[in-house]
DNA sequence: CATGAATGAGCATTCATTCAT
DNA sequence: TATGAATGAATGCTCATTCAT
């Protein structure tokens, strides 16, 4: 059910999304998303965790192994595709959009995007500590904020143009700023 | 008729911004929006077109002064948080948001990003050629999309929480690092 | 339309009169009750108050001649009877019946009982004055609040036995007390 | 359950009487409803019936006193009183309403009609035996007609101004009237 | 040019009811 | 006995769109 209900969101966003549509999908009755859930928005807030959970935990495994800065660019590189391809950020930038009409959404989508920015903040606080750049420890969660929202900017550009290979582009520069920049390395 | 298309995507989002409810706001007939523009989406998008180009020009004109890149972040700062404030780029990410369940309107947003692409790449290499690390010129168009990227990232983490702190530390932090790395200053 | 809600109303009950039930009936689109009235209740409402209409005013021309107790008695079970076979009331019980659970209906039907009350309560104070029994002229209040809910209750007790043989014998022993009694006649 | 059942009817009405919220107000499975009592309605029934025995019995005890005319007014006040503030006949106005669309109902209230209007037609004609109207032993049946219509019809009006005034001044008047007529005493 | 009415499809939601466990 | 899940039909309502005037 949640599968449908992600797999809807991916590909027909927010506004496709409808209790029928997702239970088309999943082959069963659209009366189920109420019993079950108590409304489309719950089912797809549930849809949104079960995605966000596995990928986040793909990201924390990358950043708990010690890795060269060139290395954690290129794995990151390596996630965000999977990302990308396997629409899992969609959800998150359709339920954003949503959010504005409704905003009982937004709190929800609030309190999900915080472990995204602590465990960005984290990776930057590490990085920085072991770099000649220590100084600039305050600057862990401004930095965390932006690449944040570069993350979902990319995903939004990605969408628009599927053709990955601007972003791929962009990961290389990342990894070649990486070898001139040896502490605090952008993308992760 | 634009400018009632405009307020009710920045105010209500995509799916709140039926005929109906433009038409109410804006004091005419539904009728008229199919008459004018042929469906809903047009006058949308004729609404972007309004948006975007007053935006574009503010953006442009302080890219052909040329500003040392402290000022250069410190002026870019301002503008964005104009267009926060404004909403004028909530109508960017409420069209993107709903692009994915009407392909339409997916090319004529392409084609609507492009010029900030450009703007921005030729910006980049204007700055590139003047420093030391004219050698990264072909980094250009993939930094161009990565601050496009992060435009509509910040744009869309600063609807989920309108406080606007986090994004004047990044600001200032952007100036801060504007001052170590005089070349090629990121959020321009 | 009003004719169609009516209609249904009268037939169908409360409960039986959805807008696509009503839209049925009428030869009409269900979406047209919404365009023109709101909602379905604003409809019922409507139909109720054309129906109302039609009859306080016939109940006010016979109280507006002067006739005599047993006349008016007479009278008034002939048109009851045709309010009992025109169904007139039924509207009045189900939309009371209906307002328990829909609050905003309750104040319309109190605003709508009230010239019932009114009309009644000066009938009776014209009988009395013209009476011996003058010195209950406060009991025009009370005495009007017992016929209309008299009124009420028939209709009630008509809808479980359309039998209408105990409503003529109940207007007969009224029409015998009139004689009895030649001041103030009850049923006007 | 039936206790659920009656009070759901008299707080939320027919329509607000699903299966569900009966089982909720109970803190049973809305199932159970339906393996005991094979649906809604019947429990609703069920719940009407134990409601209308404890009520008639009070009534029957009353009319067997033998008490004077204005006291058997004043304690018919006091248990009218008691069954609007008890809301014990919303139930039965609830249930006629919504016999119109279900028709299996009204036999069962017709049914469930015929004591109170038995034991009223009886009270009646003990009174007119005992007093010099006796001539009109005939009149019985069509009072109690009468007297349970007005009981019903108090208490639909009562509802919808929940202010029970008056309801007092009227029976006020006919605790008056029984000292005009010491024979027969409406309102009781 | 502009309007008001109309249409048919769609949506979220709730319901009585059934049934396997 | 009792439960939780499931179903299909219904409801109020909104929408984009069309069209006669």
């Amino acid at each position: 059910m949640v599968e449908a209900a992600l797999a809807t969101l991916i590909q027909a966003g927010y506004a496709g999304s409808s209790a029928r549509a997702i239970a088309t999908r999943g082959g069963f009755n659209p009366a189920l998303v109420f019993y079950h859930y108590g409304g489309v928005d719950q089912l797809l807030l549930a849809a949104l965790d079960s995605s966000s959970q596995e990928r986040i935990e793909r990201y924390r495994g990358l950043l708990a192994r010690s890795v060269s800065p060139d290395e954690l660019v290129r794995e990151a590189g390596t996630l965000f595709r999977q990302d990308i391809e396997g629409g899992h950020v969609i959800a998150v930038t359709e339920l954003i959009g949503a959010s504005l009409g409704r905003p009982e959404l937004r709190a929800e989508l609030v309190a999900r995007m915080r472990p995204w920015l602590e465990l960005t903040s984290e990776a930057i606080q590490l990085r920085l500590a072991e770099s000649p750049l220590s100084a600039l420890a305050s600057a862990a969660d401004p930095a965390a904020f932006a690449i944040v929202s570069l993350y979902l900017g990319l995903n939004i550009l990605s969408r628009l143009e599927p053709d990955l290979s601007q972003v791929d582009a962009l990961f290389q520069l990342a990894e070649q700023l990486s070898h001139l920049m040896p502490g605090a390395a952008p993308g992760g």
